[in-house]
Order: C-alpha cells, then structure tokens, then sequence
DNA sequence: TATAGCGCTTTCCTAAAGGAAAGTGAAATA
DNA sequence: TATTTCACTTTCCTTTAGGAAAGCGCTATA
C-alpha cells in the first residue's frame, strides 16, 4: 500500500545531479575556481584526466554557464577558461561533499 | 608554467562522489530516509527506476553501510530497508543539491 | 482454483562514459 | 632548421549505467 512521497527532495536532487553528474564535472569547476585557467593547467591539476574528456566537460560546463572560454587575442592567441558567477553557487555542494570525503576517508582508515 | 594545486578539494570530493555516484543512490537514500521501507514502496516512490537498478543500487549502499537490509520473521518474512546511522551524515550534501536544484530550476525557467 | 503481491532475478539490449594513443596545425623557442 | 608548446581532435576500444520485458518462488487473498 501507499508509500511516503520524497518528490520534493528527490525531483530537486536530481535537477543537480544531471548538471554535475559523473567523475569529472566538480574537479573541474575546482579546478577553475581555484585560479587554472589554461586548458594544459587545468589538465595537470587533475590526476587522471585525459585531454579528450576534459574538452568535452569544459563545453558542458560552458552550455550550463558555469564557466566560460573566453580568447585572448595576443599573439599567440591565448585561451583561458574562467568560473561565472553561477559557479560560486556550487561552494555549498563541493564544500559538502568535501567534508563528507574527508570524513568517509577517516572512516575507512579506522576500520581497516 | 606551473598549474594551481586544487588536490585538497579535489580528492575528498572525488571520495565522495565514487560512493554517491549516479541517477539513483540519493534518490534511494532519500526515499529511504523519509521512511519507505518495502522494495515496492522505495521503487513506487521514485518514478522511472526499475527493479533490476534497484536491487544493485540497495546492495551497494548496504556494503557503504548507508542503509541495511533486515528480515523480519513473520509469516510471510518480510523485507525492510532502514537508513543506517551513517547515512545522516549525507544530509548536508542532499540539503545542498536540493537548494541548488530548486534555484537552476527558478534560473531556467526565467531564461526560457 | 485463479489471481495478485512481494522481492527480487534474468536476459537482452543501447547509450553513454571513459581511457589509450596518436595526431594536428599554428606559433614559439633553441 | 628542429623541437616544443598549446589546445585540442580523432580513432579505437572497453566498461559501466541503465532500460524493457519477462519470469520466478513464495504467500495471501478472492
């Protein structure tokens, strides 16, 4: 018989979730937001991740208007990759889900 | 040159989101938290998840000790998801997507 | 006896994510 | 002139996520 709604956090979560999902999303915006603003800076900065993801991510990120791309015309051109505004709204999610890791890592330490 | 280290974000958030990872954990956890029980209740209340994703998406949160499976030797046995202690601790995290994914909404539907 | 409910499992399939490696074109540097 | 850097792209491939549909063993109910 009947179950007990949870529509109105689960439809929310989810809306966030589809934005920043998978591995890579966050430690970009991370990234960003911490000042790497080359695409190789931005590369380095994130163990792991290979150039073919990371372009793909950063115009995700671009559409959602979490960062832009923005060329600068010296010579040579240059590109930089830079937080919006709307960035700054994802510090209570990346400080959330920083502290829980820091704490789920202590957590696996003391048990094993 | 040199690129910005952002390890210290970037690594807990990743710890993170390894155990969070997907359409459906928080969803589960939610619906659980908010006092579904059954199988068939947590699977009515989240619209779109089939059984077959909700039988592996319960045994991986029972192995991160977020909820537990407990058998109830009534005639029939019954079956209850209960929300672990541990899994309180993901409540900054839900509060955070929860407020961000009601605000991008308001955000979008503005835009459009 | 037939049907329904519960908690799944099984099979089959597609799409998306992600990784490895190499390459590219333009410009800068040695 | 040769090499390096930058910002990617391309190709190929494997893995994972996820969906659709059916079925299964058990019990309860009509």
């Amino acid at each position: 018989m009947g179950y007990l709604s949870c529509l109105d956090t689960v439809k929310p979560v989810r809306d966030a979730i589809e934005v920043i999902n998978g591995k890579w999303k966050l430690p970009i915006i991370i990234s960003v937001m911490t000042g790497n603003e080359r695409f190789t800076d931005i590369q380095e900065s994130i163990p792991g991740i290979t150039p073919k993801v990371l372009a793909k991510e950063l115009k995700d990120l671009e559409q959602h208007q979490l960062i832009k791309r923005v060329v600068v015309d010296d010579y040579p051109v240059k590109i930089l990759y830079k937080p919006e505004p709307y960035a700054d709204t994802l510090t209570p999610i990346i400080e959330a889900l920083k502290g829980w890791g820091l704490n789920h890592r202590k957590k696996i330490f003391e048990k094993e």
